[in-house]
RNA sequence: GCGCCCGUAGCUCAAUUGGAUAGAGCGUUAGCCUCCGGAGCUAAAGGUUACAGGUUCGAUUCCUGUCGGGCGCACCA
């Protein structure tokens, strides 16, 4: 539908080629103004200087006649350009989007744009808590998202298995491995208290074990035991939670390859760094930075930063055309430095894009539930797929805008009942499968052929609301792809789902009149691929059946 | 002190690069099961979009200030 406006925009060169692919178009409040509408001619007219009207009645004449879609593309208001699908389109769209299956709603606009998206990202200090939860969420949609409007992506985790936190970690492993074998040791100060190393401790073989706390490379065991413990923990974590990520960098590769010490060669000859109080300045002020950063210290180590654009210029020279990093709160103070870091290594400027996730409040008895790493007081994410499942957490996670704080009720995710919202869409595609197999246990099922057997002027008011919130499924996702905003996804499955009902509540389904039976089963179908393509991109499971009336006792 | 995120219905949140009459869920109230799944549907009530200015055809959205909440401001990562 945007080829459309795009093809218009280029008969009257009113717009440059390389915005095209982020127009976005609106669906009117009011079903009145049509079933789509823009507001471009009012952009343009300022851009250009000319009356909104003006604009708006130039692209509607360059409008394709797109008779088969639309039958009519109208200028309204101070300039609005409002289109109406054709009844004839509306018809026939359950039928394809049966053929469609599983891709209908994929687009191609991406234009096979290779895309990393970096997400959890967690120090592997301790289990992964509920931001990284929300992170995961979101980073995986989003990568699904981009693949669905024909984007090449891949998802990764930056593994921190450096530097003093790691080592730290190590020390505490230690001191509680040397607790178990009676041979005490001192628990380092600001040491990580968390239960889950004595676990760690207890995991650990003996008797290699003991013979490293005799050795004079005790740390460095201990450490390494801890980080790939750590590590795939983790990495176990996020699978089980349904997150797939295509790599765990280590950032230690980055050492060992020597690409830390080109990055700094490389930025040396660039001419952007310079000495002063016996450490290594970066010049990122001449690439907005609002003061120059340490990347060498005074001791000859590197600072988080320079190992930081190493990873960046390795993404880039792994082919990537474009970087999105989804960052805690806590971060959001690096933004500035390393994106100023990339362009001082001549990096394109939009290559790296940060999305923070904002922090999640767990509610728990309507009271805050605390949370701190270091004493161990607080919620996994493992904690939170066994106390409200993997399918719950997510789809309150993906609920919310990312760029918001989040309360998350635990008592309400964990209730199983009409107030929890994350039931309400898998309801309807229970019931829709439900409903398929009720007909097809008397011999009925859509037609294949997917020709419309009801003209749109026969069908009730209902079924038309219906059709037309199907139609919209494409736009949807490829507008929560560009803007990055995965919550658009929930929102509109909540409005199909409340569609269906309202459908089902109208509509006799399965009746007497087969044709019309048959013609009803295909709507229903079509909404159920909605639903399960829509709950797919958000990665929660769209099931065949569910539990009825599952109350939990107090 | 400076920077970032946020402040919308009783609660949790939407509102698509500024758009047409600010919408959902929960909660509250009143209805709907002879019949395809009632985890559902229908309806009602609920708003000075924190506050004060500004920009314009139009502001929840942009700008300035004030108030309130959160997070940052390292030669930690």
């Amino acid at each position: 539908m945007t080829e459309g406006l795009a093809e218009a925009l280029r008969a009257t060169g009113l717009f440059a080629p390389e915005r095209l692919a982020r127009i976005e178009l609106a669906i009117p409040r009011d079903p009145a103004h049509g079933d789509w509408t823009t507001n471009l001619p009012l952009i343009l007219a300022r851009e250009t200087g000319r009356a909104p009207r003006a604009v708006a009645e130039l692209l509607a004449a360059a409008f394709p006649r797109d008779a088969e879609r639309f039958s009519s593309v109208e200028v309204a208001g101070p300039g609005f350009l409002n289109f109406r699908y054709s009844p004839a389109f509306l018809g026939w769209l359950p039928g394809r989007i049966r053929a469609e299956g599983e891709t209908f709603g994929r687009s191609g606009g991406g234009e096979g744009q290779s895309i990393q998206v970096e997400y959890v990202s967690a120090n592997p200090t301790g289990p992964l808590n509920v931001v990284s939860a929300r992170a995961a969420a979101v980073g995986a949609a989003l990568v699904r998202l981009l693949e669905a409007t024909g984007h090449r992506t891949a998802g990764e985790f930056y593994v921190n298995d450096m530097g003093s936190q790691v080592d730290l970690l190590g020390e505490s492993l230690a001191a509680r491995f040397g607790e178990r074998m009676g041979r005490p040791r001192p628990f380092p100060e600001n040491g990580y208290q968390g239960a889950y190393l004595h676990e760690l401790a207890a995991a650990l073989p003996e008797t290699e074990g003991r013979a490293a706390l005799e050795s004079p490379q005790a740390l460095t065991w201990f450490r390494d035991q801890a980080l790939e413990r750590m590590v795939e923990s983790q990495r176990r974590d996020l699978a089980d939670y349904g997150v797939r990520l295509d790599l765990f960098f280590r950032e230690s590769t980055l050492h060992h390859s020597g690409a830390v010490t080109e990055t700094l060669e490389q930025l040396v000859q660039r001419g952007v760094v310079y000495e002063a109080e016996s450490a290594r300045w970066l010049k990122t002020t001449q690439f907005g930075d609002d003061k120059d950063r340490v990347v060498v210290r005074a001791n000859g180590q590197p600072t988080y930063l320079l190992p930081d654009i190493a990873y960046h210029r390795d993404k880039r020279r792994r082919g990537f055309r474009h970087s999105i990093d989804l960052w805690g709160p806590d971060h959001h103070g690096h933004i500035l430095p390393l994106r100023a870091s990339l362009g001082a290594l001549g990096l394109e400027p939009d290559f790296l894009e940060v999305l923070i996730v904002q922090q999640v409040n767990l509610l728990s008895g309507g009271a805050p539930v605390k949370m701190s790493k270091r004493s161990g007081e607080f919620i996994t994410l493992r904690d939170l797929m066994e106390e409200v499942g993997t399918d719950c957490a997510k789809f309150f996670f993906l609920l919310r805008s990312t760029s918001a704080h989040l309360d998350f009720d635990l008592d309400l995710a964990k209730r199983q009942s009409d107030e929890n919202p994350a039931y309400y869409v898998q309801y309807a595609h229970a019931r829709i499968a439900s409903i398929l197999r009720f007909a097809d246990e008397r011999g009925l099922e859509p037609d294949p052929s997917g020709a419309p057997l009801d003209a749109p002027s026969r069908m009730e008011e209902a079924e038309l609301r219906l059709v037309r919130k199907l139609a919209a499924f494409p736009e949807v996702v490829r507008g929560a792809a560009i803007a990055r905003e995965p919550h658009r996804l929930p929102t509109y499955l909540m409005e199909t789902a409340a569609e269906f009902h309202r459908f089902y509540h109208v509509c006799r389904v399965v009746s007497e009149d087969a044709v019309r039976s048959r013609h009803r089963l295909g709507l229903a179908e079509a909404a159920r691929i909605v639903l399960s393509n829509g709950l797919a991109l958000l990665g929660v499971s769209a099931p065949e059946r569910m539990e009825r009336g599952v109350e939990v006792g107090p």
